[in-house]
DNA sequence: CTATATTTTCAGTAATTACTGAACGTTCAA
DNA sequence: TTGAACGTTCAGTAATTACTGAAAATATAG
């Protein structure tokens, strides 16, 4: 199987995104390859269109299943597995935030708390752990913020996202809000 | 100098997590090191508590610079350079949030967008560009949400995060108000 | 200008990560 | 029960990335 220009650039890229995410480049190339194929490929498939040892794209499509970003199937007289990646684009978005905030937040969040509950031994600790209590207020409150918006049915999502700044002009309003009912208790 | 054991454990956690995040990380313990330190550094202090080399300490200070995530400020009666992280960890945040969509959204929308201003050579790429016009959209909607918070000032992003789950809420107010106009309108 | 302090660069090397092919395991049709 | 098809594992190797020390470049005090 020959990639079309399209897809090849399209696959190449998102190999070289991935390894700036940490996800090596085969796995980034071989979702990206799911992402834009129109059937569910097996394993040899992809090591065709990829030119990878069928090895290769096991291992990769084994770390593409730990992360939940691809879907197992089997067709019809046909003994081979099929893989593919999820049609609903936001879908894709909220498994992949959410895995990284179980492996890489909560561990983070974990450890700082671990760090506030131990007694400072000088001046510098105390520095530390107040800084320390910064970024995990921080973190908390962003990942906190994501958990309510992650909780929402896909479609409820597309419609807040959609709003943009308009998030923003509500919080105006309800700022508005709030001198008035302010006045009010004077 | 010697690192408390409370130090410690965050620069190692913090080295971990930046190799994960496509930072190396000698690179994430330098900027963890500088984040817990109550007065700034210079590169040998730097060498000297993570026990790196002088050169190293000089290439990840470089890297940091490029992601304006540390501080260049000299001390009276002394040459050499301290470096120090922002106070406001806010600030950080949007740093990074902004270098990474330098570095990598943009290129890929700019990737996206080229990718669909091609003539589809057959089926397979227009199922394709399909693929890739929900991703574009995807995308291209997170980041103009991004920017419209970005834009805010840190006290006001503040606000909107503490927020939390309230913003849904404004969200649904948003709809009912929505439905009572229509009703209006019948 | 010179000597010294400081930072940067870079070639070589070490360490890590990615990839392959071969061997092994499993499933299933006949 | 056998053997062919398919999937996985893993030891060895290739490729990449990280790190170091020495040398060069730059800055500054005297």
């Amino acid at each position: 199987m020959n990639l079309s220009p399209l897809s090849q650039d399209f696959v190449l890229h998102f190999g070289e995104m991935g390894s700036r995410w940490g996800i090596n480049r085969t796995v980034g190339q071989i979702y990206a390859l799911l992402f834009v194929s129109a059937k569910p490929l097996n394993a040899d498939e992809i090591a065709d269109a990829l030119q990878f040892s069928r090895s290769n794209v096991s291992m990769g499509l084994k770390e593409l299943e730990s992360w939940r970003l691809v879907r197992l199937q089997h067709l019809p007289n046909d003994r081979r597995e099929y893989f593919s990646a999820p049609e609903d684009v936001w879908a894709i978005f909220r498994t992949l935030a959410d895995e990284r905030r179980k492996r890489e937040i909560d561990p983070t969040l974990s450890m700082l708390r671990d760090a506030l509950l131990a007694t400072p031994a000088n001046e510098e600790d105390k520095f530390a752990q107040k800084r320390m209590t910064e970024m995990h207020n921080l973190i908390e409150m962003v990942t906190l913020w994501f958990n309510d918006v992650h909780r929402l049915e896909p479609d409820t999502l597309k419609q807040l996202m959609k709003m943009g700044a308009k998030v923003t002009k509500l919080l105006e309003m309800k700022d508005k809000i709030k001198v008035v009912a302010g006045s009010k208790n004077r």
